[in-house]
DNA sequence: ACAAAAGTGTTGAGAGTACACCCATGC
DNA sequence: GCATGGGTGTACTCTCAACACTTTTGT
């Protein structure tokens, strides 16, 4: 930062978008909306808008998650920021990526409405996206596996109560491998983050215990290195 | 992105700042800049610019090392970008940072002039610095022990053919801990990652093998892990 | 010859991986 | 009673960590 003369450069514009990621039926989903406007009209992008003047990136980046989803105490963090020239094909726009996860028993709020210009989409089959939106959102895929594999960053995808059968499926749905039971559980409760409940998830056949994330184990657990 | 109307909206300044490492003398050096303006006059701050319109972020950060430090084939990479509305107190400025790492062998190029408006400072001791500098240099810190722990990213930072008592020193002076010599050489050995030369460091006392990374390494080491 | 840094192997502990059978429930 | 998913233990391999002495040079 050298010489300052706010006026004396064209600013950009600059936005936050939002790559929100939520768990149904197994599968790993994104949460798009269908734009209006040219360009790319009826296209689906990210949901994202301007940084107001008096607003963080992170206030932005909540407020349209919140605008989206209705919910706001969720898993997020700053991605990546895009700046390609050309990437907006009107004007110089800047984004700051986020990216978030929402679990999957509170997502059934502004998102399930089908409303038809807000829908959750398959994330690794998306529809055409809008702008460089199919980069943010393999970036995002990208560091999702990547943080998935140190930490155990998939508890924010499930709901409160879970058993460990569907941490796993998420767990091998996400990063794409197949693991084994017998280690998957052991590991998972050695490393002391879980607590068991007293409650089953019953139907089907053999109820299975439902354990739940221990809170107090947030903080340290997103640091640590848990799959190798 | 929903609606869009670059004129609906006032726009930030976006700034480029990037915290350029070099190794000098075994100990970590950041290079700084003396402002000349109001605010922050005379105060040390990163090397930094406005972003014009028609160039990528990352053109911008190399730019403004380039300017700095006359090397542009280094290590670059974007680091986080801060962008709280208070972090300059006359406008709202969003600030992309970056960090590089060059290698000692090149550092003596315009940086060591002492023109004393741009110096090479101890990183873990740098004077007070203006704006957000201190939190965006910390920030860079944490990243490089990050990614040391996991790459072999500190080759950037040494000269193209060293020993690899230099290299363990860079490590165990950044990561701020001691390693054991045989363990060291044995793990960086088998990785394969680097090329034995012919030539010695002489001088001292026994003569010491000089090795080089192996360039067609460069990828796969960025994205491995090395450290535990 | 001695001071100083270079260079070199082995052992034990812990973590990761592979692998197969019994258990509880719904129908 | 049988189909379905839930739940459990052991042996082998490999990687990591701890540890001390010999070699080569300059003075």
């Amino acid at each position: 930062m050298a010489a300052f003369d706010p006026h004396k450069y064209e600013r950009p514009s600059v936005t936050v978008d939002v790559v929100i990621f939520g768990l149904i039926e197994g599968t790993l989903h994104v949460l798009l909306i269908q734009r209006g406007l040219e360009p790319f009209a009826s296209m689906w992008a990210l949901p994202g808008g301007f940084v107001r003047l008096d607003e963080s990136l992170e206030q932005a980046a909540l407020r349209e998650l919140v605008e989206e989803t209705g919910v706001k105490d969720v898993y997020l963090e700053q991605l990546y920021t895009f700046g390609d020239p050309q990437r907006d094909p009107r004007t110089r726009v800047i984004t700051v990526a986020y990216f978030a996860l929402v679990a999957a028993d509170r997502l059934r709020l502004r998102a399930d409405t089908d409303a038809a210009e807000v829908r959750w989409f398959p994330a690794y089959e998306p529809p055409p996206l809008a702008f460089d939106h199919q980069k943010i959102l393999d970036y995002a895929i990208t560091r999702l596996r990547y943080k998935l594999e140190y930490t155990a960053l998939a508890f924010e995808l499930l709901p409160q109560e879970f058993t460990l059968t569907e941490l796993q499926q998420a767990y091998e749905h996400i990063l794409n491998e197949e693991l084994d039971k017998r280690n998957f559980r052991r590991k998972v409760l050695q490393a002391d983050i879980l607590d068991k409940t007293e409650n089953y998830r019953e139907g089907g056949h053999r109820p299975a215990r439902l354990y739940s994330f221990r809170q107090d184990a947030v903080a340290e657990v997103k640091a640590r290195r848990l799959f190798p």
